[in-house]
DNA sequence: GATTAGGCTTTG
């Protein structure tokens, strides 16, 4: 049996043989053997058992050492443990999260998902009979349970001690007298996290309220910041002991001094009776806990504690001022004085959030995310003073921001692309300084609104990347300009050395001694690169990770690649071109017959600069809802595209409409039914029952976007995709590929924005000019790592074909010098 | 056994 559940003690059991000698984590590398090695670590995570229909087993889990004293720091090195076959499933059923395993009999491999988790760079690789892991429960008299028990236990050891520890009286916050030293109670109304002061500790700035309902200030300082109150939202409850009664402008105020400490509790009824505190001792008896209860029963009847400023990003509106409970995903500085985070808390704000492009080498954490996930981050800009914090955060945190400001628009915003500036994005600001209690604060994962957050994030759809069969292959072929040539694979033998000519990994490895890639796999699938003649050769579907040069691509016209797609009926079609919506727009200004404009509607009239200046200026017939403000929503008729676009800079929102039956309309389905900036909306003709309707905004001061406007008009949006297809090669074959459902993450670029900027199109075709240079000799290409999703589509004639789309990879651009072509370092 | 700050009507 490879798995041996240890006994408690030296008792009878299983042991670690002893001629095993345990190796540290951070010590784990591919240069040595470790046959005679064991590896200890304390479970942080089990994932669930994978069971494949061939009947094996992969299970991982990731482990940490343990190093005394008991209170590791987090940097404690942790790694990934990979199991198959038996020893996964028994190990499934003997290992519960927090026990302490020995592993031994192990391989070394590389990690895949060492950018995407931070973790070892390396994975322990347990198969076959010589693969052994022992497990330890943890010692009792802590059960294996949570750290509360572990605190519970330490209490009750603190309290049969008791006739040790003095007894604390503790004084009502309306009977204070100034110069006496007390102890007190109280529910917490106004906070401030811990600043730096320019003495040589930091700050922590509380008002308290109890039953007297005086409210007392209480200045704390502390040279460690574990010493300060850990105060997590307005209501939570402290306890402070030895803090000094002061008399400042004419109220009483508390100091800390010396033996001070402090607790602080949940302030909910029913909530946590865990103290938040750093002293390893405590006293704690039951007369403390019927005082946080009697203050918790007493806040939660009163109206005089502020209502909390927490909410979720879905309920915040535009200039609001609120506290954010998030997770940290990635952070990066802008300058001096600035650092973007980008955190989500797994709700969907009805504004489109402001994106901030940052350089992905100064990123930390991922440089971008599934377009799923990317509509629910908010970029948050924290200046000054916060910058310093910022930079202790680690991706994967929990936060709590607080005051943060929902600015609309944006403003002047260090990598802001041109085009957003103009647009009604929600921006996220933490101004510098501390006033309004402005500030960041880490927060447990064990918080009780840490996990209800989790469980709205776990119930965020999974990105739909993986559904591949929504769209079939021949409708992909349908689409395209220039339909793939086949490969004669006498020419494609032809251009490869017959040295390298192999036909499997080991092979194509052993000549590819260029180990750096243009590519990241960002997928968890814990599997080796295969060649892709083995692609090819295996089931119908599946996911293979590869490594490969992309030999070429079409379309080679990079604006043919951007598509229409139709979420709702899952069809894909052509982005009309210019001229034939001039065409639609002439064509609509000629036959504009007698209509009755909607009684909604504000009929007028608006000028239109001729072209070049100084020529005739034209005058236009509008429609304008009463609902909305002046500039905000335009129902333009008997424009030209050009005109459309020019007024298109001046005016929010403009719907193109012309008459038709004695009733405003839109333009026509195939027209955008939207302009808005440089950006145009276009809606499904198979989807839409489109009429011209006034839209209407529940709440006053909402901001129209596109999803009201479309909502409104009966128009089902299309969305903007990617859709290119690449010819992959490595030494053993060569395959087309289409890179669709991922295009998005891959170029880290969003097809919404190529079609509108400039920046975003050269991106993509710096992407593809540093993957496939013009001129020099395919061989000499950068190799890509690349996740590989094969399937079966059923074609027009109810045939299987097979197809492969690229998935969960992202390119890496060259860092210097940033020059578009390959670089020297690549070859 | 000093010193810090002493909320606040914010705005990149």
């Amino acid at each position: 049996m490879p798995v041996h559940v240890l006994s408690e003690g030296a008792g009878p059991g299983a042991q670690v043989p002893k001629h095993l000698s345990c190796v540290s984590i951070a010590l784990i590398s591919t240069s040595t053997n470790f046959s005679d090695k064991t590896v200890k670590g304390k479970v942080l995570r089990k994932c669930p058992l994978v069971s494949s229909a061939s009947g094996d087993f992969i299970l991982k889990i990731i482990i940490q050492e343990e190093v005394s004293p008991p209170d590791a720091s987090p940097q404690n090195p942790s790694i990934n443990v990979i199991l198959f076959g038996a020893i996964a499933k028994d190990f499934d059923g003997a290992v519960n999260q927090g026990d302490v395993v020995v592993a031994a009999g192990f391989t070394v491999g590389k990690s895949p998902t060492v950018q995407k988790d931070k973790l070892h760079p390396f994975n322990l690789l347990l198969r076959g009979d010589s693969a052994c892991i022992y497990v330890s429960p943890p010692p009792p008299p802590v059960s294996r349970s949570s750290p509360a028990a572990k605190r519970i236990s330490s209490l009750s050891a603190e309290v049969s001690r008791k006739t040790k520890v003095p007894k604390y009286t503790y004084v009502g916050l309306g009977d204070l007298t100034a110069g006496s030293v007390v102890n007190v109670y109280g529910v917490v109304v106004f906070f401030k996290q811990p600043f730096k002061t320019r003495g040589t500790d930091f700050c922590s700035s509380l008002k308290i309220t109890d039953q007297s309902n005086e409210k007392i200030s209480c200045s704390i300082f502390c040279e460690k910041l574990e010493d300060h109150p850990k105060i997590y939202q307005i209501g939570d409850i402290v306890r402070l002991h030895r803090v000094k009664v002061q008399l400042f402008n004419s109220s009483m105020t508390l100091v800390k001094t010396f033996g001070f400490s402090v607790m602080a509790f949940d302030g909910a009824v029913g909530g946590s009776m865990e103290p938040r505190t750093s002293s390893r001792s405590f006293s704690f008896d039951q007369e403390d806990r019927k005082r946080v209860e009697e203050l918790r029963s007493w806040a939660s009847d009163q109206s005089l504690l502020p209502p909390s400023p927490t909410m979720p990003l879905c309920d915040v509106q535009p200039k609001a001022y609120f506290d954010l409970t998030c997770q940290l995903l990635a952070k990066a500085p802008i300058d001096s004085t600035c650092t973007l985070l980008r955190v989500w808390d797994g709700t969907r704000s009805a504004h489109t959030l402001l994106k901030v492009i940052v350089e992905p080498d100064a990123t930390e954490g991922p440089s971008s995310f599934p377009p799923e996930r990317e509509r629910l981050i908010a970029n948050i800009l924290a200046y000054d003073n916060h910058v310093e914090y910022a930079r202790q955060l680690k991706p994967g945190e929990f936060l709590r921001i607080y005051n943060l400001r929902a600015i609309p628009g944006s403003s002047k915003v260090p990598g802001l692309t041109s085009s957003q500036k103009e647009l009604d994005h929600l921006a996220f600001h933490l101004h510098g300084g501390n006033a309004f209690g402005r500030g960041i604060r880490v927060l447990p994962e064990d918080c009780p609104d840490v996990q209800e957050m989790k469980r709205v994030m776990e119930a965020c759809p999974e990105d739909d990347e993986d559904d591949f069969s929504a769209l079939n292959d021949s409708e992909l072929m349908e689409i395209w300009s220039t339909p793939p040539e086949s490969i004669e694979p006498s020419l494609l033998r032809a251009q490869i050395p017959e040295s390298a000519r192999g036909e499997d990994a080991e092979t194509s490895e052993s000549i590819n001694t260029d180990c750096s890639s243009s590519t990241e796999r960002r997928c968890d699938h814990d599997t080796h690169s295969v060649s892709l003649s083995e692609v090819k050769r295996s089931g119908p579907a599946g996911v293979h990770h590869v490594r490969v040069q992309l030999k070429s691509y079409e379309p080679q016209k990079l604006h043919q690649s951007l598509k229409l797609y139709c979420s709702k009926c899952s069809t894909l079609q052509e982005v009309p071109d210019d001229e034939m919506l001039a065409g639609l727009f002439s064509e609509a200004s000629r036959d504009s017959g007698p209509f009755s404009p909607p009684d909604w509607a504000v009929s007028g009239q608006v000028d239109v600069p001729g072209n070049p200046p100084g020529s005739k200026t034209r005058t236009l017939g509008v429609h304008l809802s009463t609902e909305f403000m002046y500039k905000q929503l335009l129902f333009l008729m008997g424009s030209s595209l050009e005109e459309t676009c020019v007024l298109s800079s001046g005016y929010q929102n403009i719907v193109p409409v012309r008459s038709s039956g004695g009733q405003l309309t839109l333009l026509h389905p195939s027209a955008p039914f939207l302009f808005r900036g440089t950006r145009t909306y276009y809606g499904c003709e198979r989807c839409s029952e489109a009429a011209v309707r006034e839209p209407v905004c529940a709440g006053g001061g909402r901001i129209l976007d596109e999803k009201i406007i479309a909502e409104a008009l009966g128009v089902v949006p299309l969305r903007f995709v990617l859709l290119m297809k690449l010819e992959l090669r490595d030494v053993s074959d060569s395959l087309h590929v289409f890179l669709w459902r991922s295009a998005e993450e891959f170029f880290g670029v969003s097809a919404e924005d190529a079609a509108a900027n400039q920046e975003a199109q050269d991106i993509i075709s710096q992407s593809m000019d540093s993957l496939c240079p013009a001129g020099g000799s395919t061989a000499e290409r950068p190799w890509m790592d690349l996740c590989l999703t094969k399937y079966q589509s059923v074609d027009d004639d109810g045939l299987n074909q097979i197809c492969y789309q690229i998935s969960h990879s992202t390119f890496t651009r060259p860092s210097a010098p940033p020059n578009p072509t390959v670089s020297a370092s690549q070859r």
